[in-house]
DNA sequence: AGCTTGTTTTAGGGCGCTTTCATAATCTTA
DNA sequence: TAAGATTATGAAAGCGCCCTAAAACAAGCT
C-alpha cells in the first residue's frame, strides 16, 4: 500500500572530513583555524570566529550602520530600496551570513524544536518501523517551516529534568516520542506543564493530564482487529500485548474487553500475555501459545514486530501461522507486507501523527498571543484502519 | 502507484513566522510569556527571556562575582571548595541553567553536530533500512559525547551552500547522508573543504577529492554476491544497480565485472538494468527480466528493496524466485530474513559506519590542536559479509 | 614586619545581533 | 516655503557568557 517509501535508496555514503587540525598564530582554540576566510585588517584578540563577515563588515562597506544592515535582513520597519540594495549587495559580495546562534541569543530563541527520543541500549531506534514512521512525519513538518530539529535521548527512567533545554535555550519547544507512564516521566512533564514550555507528546497520553497529545484511537484499532478475529470464526483468541507503561498497551486492552464482551464471551486471563513489543518477545510468547495448545485459536499482536516473532516461533514449533491459529498484527509495517503468510495488521497513521505533531508545536510555539488564541493544549487522536491479509484467514468451517 | 501521497497535505496548519512584533513589559510575543520563573525585582525592558535567572543572580546570592560562577560551572582554574559550594548551593536554590545559547555565542561553537539529508518528497526517509540505521549509529555516537544532533533537510539537486549552518555557527561539523555525485554537491563539498569546515561522508566519495568518508566495501560485497552465484552454478547473471550518482553503485558495478572476469565470462550489456533503489524500480525490472526469459539465470540486486519488488514481479509473471530464477538482494535488511523465499543477501554494518563517522567527527572537532595531530582526512572503508538465504539455493542439477 | 611566591577572585572587554529612541532626511500642504 | 507629518537611518544599550589581565588574598621565609 505504500509504495512510496521505497524510493530512497538505500546506500550509499562518504565522508571525509576535513577538519582543520592545526593552528597558528590565528587561534589555536579556534576549532576553525586557518581556513576561513580572514577580514583583511583582523584584530588581534581572534579568539573565536576568526574571520567572520560581520553586520559590521557589510554595514562599512555598504555606508549604512549597522542597524539598517539588520533591518534589511529581517525585513522591518521601512526603508528605501535603494538602501536595501546597496546592503543586500555588500553582503553578497563579502559573502555575508548572519551568525544564527547570535541572533538566537539576541532574541532569546533558539529557532529549534527538539526531538527527545528514549534511549534504549542496544536498540537501533530509528530502524523501528514506529519510530521511523513518526520522525519522518516530523522531519517533513519541521522542513516545511524552515526550521531545524534537534534530536536528544534520554534514558526514560532516569528523573530527567525536561526543561533543561529550555532553560538552556537549546529549544524552543519538544517533541517527545515514546515517552512512558512512570513516575520520573510524569513529573518531568508535569513541571513542563507548569513552566508553560510548549511541548507534544505522541502516542501517549496521561490520565489526568491535559497535555498536548497526538495519537491513534487504539482502542478502536484493536477494537476492530479482535471483532475481525471473532467475526473469522475465532473465539479464543489471546492478546499478545505491549508494555503497560505505555497508554497506547491499556488502550488497545480496553479495545480488547470491549470486542470480547460485545461478542458475549469472558476475556481469560490466562489468555493476556505480555511482551515488550521487541521481536523476541514475540518470539518468546509463541512457548507460551504452544503450551495453551487447543485453548487458543487466534492471537492479535499489539505490533508487528512481536507477531513476525510469534509467527517465527509457532512455525518452529510446527504450528503454522495463518492455518492452525490465525495472527493480526499492528502498524501495518512493511513486515506484515512481505511476512509468511502476509499479515493482517491495523494500519496506524504514523507519518501524519508526527507531521501534525510538528505543526501544532510550531504553530504554538510562533504564535503572537494578541492575534491569535490559542487553546491552551489539543488532542488530536487519528484513526487506525484494519488491513485484511492472509494470517487471518476465516477458520476453517466458518 | 504511491499510496503515500495522500496522506497529508491539506489537513493541516500552517505557522507563521515567529518574529516578535513588539515588546512590553510582559511581552505577549514573548513564546515563553509569563510562565518562566520571574525574577523578583525584574527590570522594565524584559524583552525576551523574560525572568530567566541567570549568572547575575546566582553570583549575587553566592556573594562572588560573576566570573567565579563561570569558572564553577565550567570546572575550570583554581577556586576553593567553600566557594564552588557556596556557588552551588545558590544556583541550585536559584535553579539556574546557564544559557546554552549564549555559551555557543561567546564560544563562537554551537556545540551541535549537524546531519544533512536529502529531502525527497513523498519519500519518509528515516523510514528505509539505509538511512534508519546509520542514522542509529549516528545517534549512538552523539549521545555517547553528550552533544545534540541537528537534523536538516536539503534538495539533493538544488545548488546548495554547505557552508551556510557553519558560518551562521548553527554547527561545528556535518555528516552527510545520501550525497550524489552531481555538479552541485560536488561543488558545495569542494568549498566545504576549502573552507577548512569539518564534515563527514557517509557512503559516498567522490573520484580524485580527499574527503573524510566512512563507508563499505561494495566492490567486494558485490563481487562475492556474483562469485556466490557463479558457485551455485548460474552463468546468466543480470545486474540491477541503483542510480549511478552514487559512488557506490560504481563500486558494486567493478564487483560484477571482477566476478564475471574471473570465471571467464564476458559481461553482456542488457543484462545491466539500472534502477533508482525504490522498490517499484524492482517491481519494473521484473518485465525487463521476463522479457529476456532464459538468457537470465539469476540476478544479483544492488540492494534488498529492488529484490523486493522484482520477486513481486517475477511472482506476477509465473516466475519463482529461488527457483526459476536466483536472486541476491544487497544490504541485509529485515525485507531479506522476511521476504518469501529469504533472501540472500549483502551484510552492510550501517550502524558501525553511522557510528564512527560520528565518533570521527566529534574526535576532530573536539581536538585540540595542540595535543593531538590528526591526519587532514580519512577513509574508513568497513567490509561487508554474504549472508546465504533460499533465494540463492543451487541450481537444479549443479 | 617585609618580601616573595603561589593561589584564588574580580574587573572588564567582547562575541554579533535586535530593538528602542532619537535624529535626520524627505514629503505634504497651507 | 515654512511648519508639520512622515519616513528612513543611526547611536547605543543590552542579551548571558567566556576569557585575559590584573588585583586581592594567603602562606612561607628571612
Amino acid at each position: 500500500m505504500n509504495a512510496c517509501s521505497f524510493i530512497l535508496s538505500e546506500k550509499f555514503l562518504t565522508i571525509n572530513d576535513n577538519d582543520l587540525i592545526e593552528s597558528n598564530d590565528y587561534d589555536p582554540t579556534n576549532i576553525f583555524p586557518l581556513k576561513y576566510p580572514q577580514k583583511p585588517g583582523g584584530k588581534e584578540r581572534q579568539l573565536r570566529g576568526s574571520g567572520m563577515v560581520t553586520r559590521k563588515d557589510v554595514a562599512k562597506m555598504a555606508g549604512v550602520s549597522e542597524a539598517t544592515v539588520s533591518r534589511v535582513f529581517n525585513n522591518v520597519g521601512p526603508m528605501k530600496e535603494s538602501t536595501k540594495q546597496k546592503v543586500l549587495a555588500a553582503a553578497k559580495e563579502l559573502n555575508y551570513h548572519p551568525n544564527a546562534v547570535a541572533r538566537s541569543f539576541a532574541l532569546g530563541k533558539s529557532g529549534h524544536i527538539g526531538l527527545i527520543l528514549p534511549y534504549v541500549p542496544k536498540v537501533h531506534l530509528f530502524s523501528t518501523y514506529y519510530f521511523s514512521e513518526i520522525l519522518s512525519g516530523i522531519g517533513e513538518g519541521v522542513r516545511r517551516h524552515g526550521c531545524d530539529m534537534l534530536v536528544m535521548f534520554r534514558s526514560p527512567h532516569e528523573s530527567v529534568d525536561y526543561t533543561e533545554p529550555y532553560r538552556s535555550r537549546k529549544v524552543d519547544g519538544c517533541i517527545f516520542l515514546g515517552a512512558l507512564n512512570v513516575p520520573a516521566q510524569r513529573e518531568g512533564f508535569r513541571e513542563l506543564d507548569r513552566q508553560g514550555m510548549p511541548f507534544v507528546l505522541i502516542n501517549q497520553h496521561y490520565e489526568g493530564e491535559t497535555y498536548s497529545v497526538v495519537d491513534a484511537d487504539h482502542e478502536q484499532g484493536c477494537y476492530e482487529a479482535v471483532k475481525h478475529l471473532l467475526e473469522s470464526g475465532y473465539r479464543r483468541i489471546a492478546f499478545l500485548n505491549g508494555s503497560p507503561q505505555y497508554s497506547n498497551s491499556a488502550d488497545r486492552l480496553r479495545g480488547y474487553y470491549r470486542a470480547l464482551n460485545e461478542a458475549g464471551l469472558e476475556p481469560e486471563p490466562e489468555l493476556i500475555l505480555e511482551g515488550n513489543y521487541s521481536r523476541t518477545s514475540g518470539y518468546a510468547a509463541a512457548a507460551r501459545i504452544a503450551e495453551l495448545g487447543g485453548r487458543v485459536d487466534a492471537v492479535f499482536s499489539s505490533n508487528d514486530r512481536m507477531a513476525v516473532g510469534l509467527m517465527q516461533g509457532l512455525k518452529e514449533r510446527g504450528i503454522a501461522p495463518g492455518e492452525d491459529l490465525a495472527i493480526v498484527g499492528y502498524d501495518d509495517s512493511e513486515a506484515a507486507k512481505l511476512s509468511d503468510p502476509p499479515l493482517t495488521s491495523v494500519y496506524v497513521p504514523f507519518f501524519e501523527m508526527g507531521l501534525l505533531a510538528a505543526e501544532a508545536l510550531l504553530k504554538r510555539i510562533n504564535a503572537s498571543p494578541e492575534t491569535e488564541e490559542l487553546p491552551p493544549s489539543f488532542h488530536e487522536r487519528l484513526s487506525t484502519k484494519l488491513v485484511v491479509r492472509a494470517s487471518s484467514n476465516p477458520r476453517p468451517g466458518n
